[in-house]
DNA sequence: ATGCCTCCCCGAGGGAGA
């Protein structure tokens, strides 16, 4: 089973890209994020005619998730819980009924800039939210996995400029120590466990010619349960679209699961 | 780089992104 996270920065900027790279590609299930659409805006005969199951948790002009699925889905959930009064469309669950079944959660992590301010606390306290979600999974000792922008670069190797990103919420010290302490709980970095060193990105900013000059960073990420883990054959980036007409400034990440 | 693009809102120019 093939499954992609892609940030497609707009679902409606996205019209022709996407579908070009879902029949290059051919994912099984596609987790997305920031589709800036409602739900009802959502082109979801796009995807509906390519095969895809289709769920969505948008929201209007910002944020959004959604999910593509070629096998059904079962007990979809949206909104990650915790906060109540939290109206932000960053994550989505569903069960999905391969050879057997896989729990994955959907993700768009807060940006968290500038640093300090309420933006930032807001990120702190969605990975707290974030990392109860987690040991909740973990303690199902079931495949499952989380994956999406989670706007964090966990190592310095993870961007090709760490100096420019020091003072930045995606790389401060406290940023990363979040992210590790849902790490730590047992989770696997799907791409690391395949693929080592640097020069591995997953965004690169639109301004001053990142892509060609690979000025990138790796916030993207595919973090698995030890079940889920059990079962992982490949990991990779598909960079090259970065490159495409009217790209999208994230680029989709992949793995195959042995189920 | 207190932002060089791009996206959204809409129908001008501001907010947000990372």
């Amino acid at each position: 089973m093939k499954i992609a996270t892609f940030n497609i920065n707009g679902i409606k900027a996205r019209s022709i890209a996407l579908p070009d790279w879902l029949d290059a590609a051919q994912p099984d299930v596609v987790l997305l994020q920031e589709i800036k659409s409602v739900d009802d805006g959502f082109p979801r005969a796009l995807f509906e005619d390519r095969g895809y199951n289709v769920e969505t948790h948008g929201q209007k002009g910002f944020n959004g998730v959604a999910i593509l699925s070629k096998l059904p889905l079962e007990d979809v959930t949206r909104g990650l819980p915790g906060d109540d009064s939290d109206e932000q469309a960053r994550w989505i669950e569903a069960t999905v009924i391969g050879k057997s079944a896989l729990r994955i959660c959907g993700l768009y992590l807060p940006n968290g800039n500038p640093v300090p301010g309420p933006k930032y606390d807001y990120k702190l306290a969605w990975m707290d939210r974030l990392h109860a979600r987690a040991q909740d999974l973990l303690a199902q000792e079931e495949p499952a996995l989380m994956a999406g922008d989670y706007n964090i670069i966990p190592q310095p190797e993870d961007a090709a400029r760490p100096d420019a990103w020091k003072d930045d919420a995606l790389y401060r010290p406290q940023s990363r120590a979040a992210y590790r302490r849902i790490l730590n709980l047992g989770f696997t970095d799907a791409f690391r466990a395949r693929v080592q060193g640097p020069e591995h990105y997953s965004f690169w900013d639109y301004q001053a010619g990142a892509w060609n000059r690979n000025d990138g960073i790796r916030i993207d990420h595919f973090l698995l349960t030890p079940q889920a883990a059990d079962l992982l054959q490949d990991a990779h980036i598909d960079a090259a679209i970065r490159g495409y007409e009217k790209p999208s400034d994230h680029v989709p990440v992949c793995i195959s699961l042995d189920l």
